[in-house]
Parts: structure tokens; C-alpha cells; sequence
DNA sequence: CTACCTGCAAATATTTTGCACAACA
DNA sequence: TGTTGTGCAAAATATTTGCAGGTAG
């Protein structure tokens, strides 16, 4: 808890019941999260839907938190942490979206780029595919 | 022309002016292509909206194009391409985009997703860097 | 002719905004 | 006490659906 404090107060937010709450969901649950997950959730589901967009758009700006799209068309967030790179795949059929584990691609894309006079700094890797149970 | 009937043809489709061109817009602009784009096309901009929604729909059910959530919050979508595949490196100071030969790590995604039971169809890989003049 | 396709209008889903009241510092 | 946050209702944005008439094969 004092986790959050802490990091409410770094970035200049005042401690309310709704960012306390939001921030515990985003520490307790490794995963993304969406305003499905919030309403899900017992002590949030009375929480009005703009306080939690609101907020979660706070937290995106002050980089707290990074939004990626679903799939399916709307918002996860996830916390945003260093060192944990890696990508997802989707099934094009039912839209399933799995953590492909570490990304191992990093220093082979730095020796391609360093052929052409480039510096690599990053990258970003979408995969397609069909999963297991839709093939 | 011809390759958008054998298209709609191979795929079961009747041929239809929407179908016409829509495929015309993916056909002639390699990028991908959201709503805005088709209503900004003065030979789609007439065409309703849920023609338009529903045969994306389908070509995406078929296999011709899939779709890819921008960061904004809306669906673009780009056709399936076999064979010139290939990706690009943005410099982050002078934004000048340039292409990297063709794309080596197809093979090598397919091993790593197979091991998890998917079937890769495709991914999609952006890169950020900076290039040789503005280092 | 018959099945499939399209336009229109309405419904649904996701997110944002304005305003009045409430809570924090 | 004054600024900032929240709930509510309505608006804005993105997409889907039902139905009635139109078109392809």
C-alpha cells in the first residue's frame, strides 16, 4: 500500500479511493487490464465508468500505465515496467492474445541494422496466426 | 482488374462494386487502410458505412485482409501479402523511413509459435533506431 | 428466379465531456 | 477554503444489426 502512496505522490496525484483501488488491480494482476476487468472487480463495480477512464488516462500521460488496443477493439492497460520485453500473438479466428515469452529477436535485428548505418533503439513485433483450438 | 475478380472469384464471392473497390484501395495503397481512409476515397465515399463494415468483415473471414487495432481506438486493416515481405526502420530524430532487405525471421517465429500450437500466418515488425546522419 | 448484397435507420459498444456536488490538502 | 476528484447524464465516436428493396448469376 505504501507502494501506492508513494507513487501517487511522486507524480502529484492526490490519494483517492478510485486510484488506490485501480493501482492495487494493476499490482496485484501481472496482466492487462480492461474497463471489463474494473467492473468485474467487487470494489470497484460501483465506481462510475468516466472516474475510471479518467484516471486511467492520467495514469497513461504521467506513464504510469501504457494502453494497447484489443483485438476486439477496445483498451487494455498495463503497468509499465523496464526490462520485461516481449510480444503477443493473435488468433486470427477467435482473437485470443498470448504472451510469447522473452524476446529473443533484439541482437539479431541490432547486427541487420548495423549493416545499414543504423543504431537500433527498438521495436515492436505483432504476430497473426490461428491458435490450437481453431485450427 | 483481373486479379481482384480471380480474388472474389477463388474466395467465393460475387463480384460487386463495393468488393471492386475496396480491394482497388488495398490493392493500390500498400498501406493499411481504416474507414476513414474508404470515406476519404471519392469512389467509396457515397457507400454506406456498414457495407463498407461488413465486407471488411468477410474479407477479413476469408483470409484476404486482417485487421490491426490503431493506437487511437479504430480498426485498420491491410491485405494479406504473400512473398515481397519486408519491414522498415523509422529514425526517431529525422523520421526518415527506410526499408530493410527482405524479412529473415518469418522461419524462425513459426518454430518458436509452433512450440506454443499455433500456426503462424503472418506478423508485422516495426523498428526504431537512429540512422547514420543523425548519430 | 433465388440467393446474396446494399442502403437506411436504429441499436449497441466504447469513450469523452459538462456540470453540480463531494473530498482532499 | 480553494483546488481537484467523482457521479450522473448526455454527447461523441466506432461498429453491428434488422429489414426491405436491389442486383448478380
Amino acid at each position: 500500500m505504501n507502494q501506492i502512496s508513494n507513487l501517487l505522490e511522486e507524480k502529484g496525484l492526490s490519494k483517492t479511493a478510485v486510484r488506490t483501488e485501480l493501482l492495487k488491480s494493476f499490482f496485484e494482476s501481472k496482466k492487462s487490464l480492461s474497463i471489463y476487468d474494473f467492473k468485474k472487480n467487487p470494489n470497484l463495480k460501483k465506481i462510475n465508468e468516466s472516474s475510471i477512464y479518467r484516471n486511467l488516462n492520467r495514469f497513461e500521460e504521467l506513464g504510469i500505465i501504457h494502453a494497447i488496443q484489443s483485438p476486439k477493439g477496445f483498451s487494455s492497460y498495463e503497468l509499465i515496467e523496464k526490462g520485461d520485453h516481449h510480444h503477443h500473438i493473435v488468433c486470427s479466428k477467435c482473437k485470443v492474445v498470448q504472451c510469447l515469452s522473452a524476446c529473443s529477436i533484439h541482437k539479431e535485428l541490432e547486427k541487420i541494422t548495423k549493416k545499414i548505418g543504423y543504431l537500433l533503439e527498438g521495436h515492436k513485433l505483432e504476430l497473426f496466426g490461428t491458435c490450437e483450438n481453431c485450427q
